[in-house]
DNA sequence: GTTTATGCAAAACCTTTGCATTTTG
DNA sequence: CAAAATGCAAAGGTTTTGCATAAAC
């Protein structure tokens, strides 16, 4: 599902009024980053981000990328694959299971569910490969969190 | 859910077994390795398993336990939470959204379910704090996978 | 005895930081 | 003009690699 110019040009009013509004500055930089994102398709590294923002801002540098983006992420404006900042991290549970992760301290705990094991795949994902398994990720705040943050 | 001294014995059994008909080395360090492993509840890292390990194997290295966690990937012995050797990945897509991923070459794509957007959680999960979203991951082969192993 | 794994140290890799300079509001 | 962001270079943290020694088969 490819965005739209028009859907583009919408996000980028909303991040530079949220970005106003913070008293944070707008830069060309941070623009120029920003729409590399939002029209992303492919879940880009900050290497990838960079090479296409310096097409256009031949002066940028990569630090300048990585510092733009924790800001997005930190305004809510994208997400990442799985946990930034972290290291990899070992499962020995091999029965196959589900996480429910806490979006503030990262913490993952298992549980199972014979539903969640064997979800149905319509057809826009039968038509991406064969599907070997499904897993459900339950985000939220646990409960330690939730308590620090009352 | 924690695993019974039997139930460790099995899968070190299972594990040794693998490996003799691979014709890899059964060392010491490996068997302390993947019972470190086998037997954690909450997603290590490699320091960790490592910092566990020495209190019984004073001479091990952390390079060994990399080694090792990466052998137990490719024989299937172990998982890890999100793909391992990855940088972070972005995402500029703040549509609920879920997941396809080739187990083999790492692609990911988006595509989407409102069923999937709000599954619902049970008593384990309410219990582990407040669930605010649900997202599924579908993992398999891609197409390019698929036909690349023909 | 031959082959493979280990431990060490050094390298590679990705990401972050300090600081002088430039840009924004 | 004051405050904040950039670009550079250097540092930080994690993971990998080359090689001599040690261990497994």
């Amino acid at each position: 599902m490819k965005k739209s110019p028009e859907e583009i040009q919408h996000q980028l009013s909303h991040f530079m009024d949220l970005l106003k509004r913070a008293g944070v500055k707008i830069t060309y930089q941070r623009l120029e980053i920003f729409q590399e994102v939002a029209k992303s398709q492919d879940h880009p590294d900050a290497e990838t981000i960079f090479k296409k923002v310096r097409a256009r801002v031949p002066t940028i540098s990569l630090d300048t990328v990585y510092r733009t983006l924790w800001l997005l992420l930190d305004y809510g404006l994208i997400t990442t694959l799985g946990q930034p900042r972290e290291r990899v991290r070992f499962d020995g549970n091999m029965i196959s299971h589900h996480h429910f992760v806490c979006r503030k301290c990262g913490m993952a705990r298992d549980f199972y569910s014979h539903e969640f094991d064997s979800l149905p795949a319509n057809e826009e994902v039968k038509g991406l490969g064969t599907v070997e398994s499904s897993h459900v990720e339950f985000r939220g705040l646990c409960s330690k969190c939730l308590q620090d943050s009352e």
